[in-house]
DNA sequence: CATCTCGCTCAACGGTCGTTGACTCAACGA
DNA sequence: TCGTTGAGTCAACGACCGTTGAGCGAGATG
């Protein structure tokens, strides 16, 4: 019926995606090691040497399903910075992108996946430090950094049964005054 | 020269010690699955078959490293709550056992591990719950929980440079306001 | 001393995984 | 129309893993 005869690349890039999608999806949901390509093969229904064809081998399938979690671009002032974060929280709290997924699942297990972790982290540090006065700004992006990591990781990655239930906005809510004690002394 | 001729049951014992602590370091250090029964009886100076003979299988060795990271006793009041959980992290910055961090270590990628730490992180809400009044306070209380596993996180299993290089008496410092304001609404 | 016990080793099996090379066949270009 | 390209399949290899069963040899037991 719809067996449209599709061009030759049109072909590729679809399977391809195709692949790409299955590989985050179970990236995501069992990690690096359980993720096998027999299983991503099988998923986005395709020869598992196919996807050695495509992407050369494990590792850089992970890579590209893992690539371009974008980070966002510059924070405003050191008092829109809270309700930045927060927004990213709520973010990752419903539609958070399946590759950072991806990344966080295996970041403990995984070297590759914890350097590209670190490195995330590293940026956010940076981008949030520089907003912050102080002798211990660092400490404190710091702190703030690895506080929406563990919130994301109890309700993405662990699925807390308190976090899964509340809404967002209460979440956010009550998270605010503890990022704002850590932008800095200056409590007006 | 000091090869003493110990009787058959102190022997054994020492071997299954070896065994378990070789276990929870690599456990620990690269998780479940790439910790292989080889590799955790290659360190305890052991034959591999020996493991499975004394534990059974790789799963029940995993429950056996990881078994008895005893949950300290009951918490006082609302207000000691922080200093006692600071208290944890300060332990958790220097001498966390490795029975845990080997669990920390697998729980986003063995299912096991997950349910484990979904138990233990539930026990403390449960804990930290009872002592915060009003409406929200499990939300609050498991807020807390992932605030404090997210440092953890960073700093044991991330190794974050930030938090490796302050001292944890800083970083209590730093945490102190931003969990106090999740015990309760009451600002007196 | 003779026998039994048991801590421990050795060699192998079966399964799964990442990866490879040869092959098929339909779309493409001249 | 015909040779070429490239998407996709098939079957297999080699490595590693968890696990098993038979066997050895030194300590316990009488």
């Amino acid at each position: 019926m719809s067996e449209r005869v599709l061009p030759r690349a049109e072909r590729r890039r679809r399977t391809e995606g195709r692949i790409l999608d299955a590989a985050r999806a179970l990236f995501a949901e069992v990690g690096y090691e359980r993720a096998t390509i027999r299983a991503v093969a099988k998923a986005a229904e395709v020869d598992p040497a196919l996807v050695m064809q495509y992407f050369g081998n494990k590792q850089e399938l992970f890579r590209a399903a893992v690539r371009a979690t974008p980070d966002p671009g510059a924070v405003p002032g050191p008092d829109e910075l809270v309700e930045h974060l927060l927004a990213t929280l709520d973010v990752k709290m419903s539609e958070l992108p399946q590759g950072s997924l991806a990344m966080m699942r295996s970041m403990l297990t995984h070297p590759e996946a914890a350097t590209a972790a670190r490195e995330a982290l590293a940026r956010q540090i940076d981008r949030l430090a520089a907003s912050i006065p102080g002798e211990d700004a660092r400490v404190r992006a710091a702190l703030m950094t690895t506080i929406l990591l563990g919130v994301t990781v109890g309700h993405q990655l662990l699925g807390l049964p308190e976090l899964r239930d509340a809404p967002s906005a209460e979440i956010a809510r009550l998270l605010r005054p503890s990022l704002r004690t850590l932008t800095g002394p200056e409590v007006p």
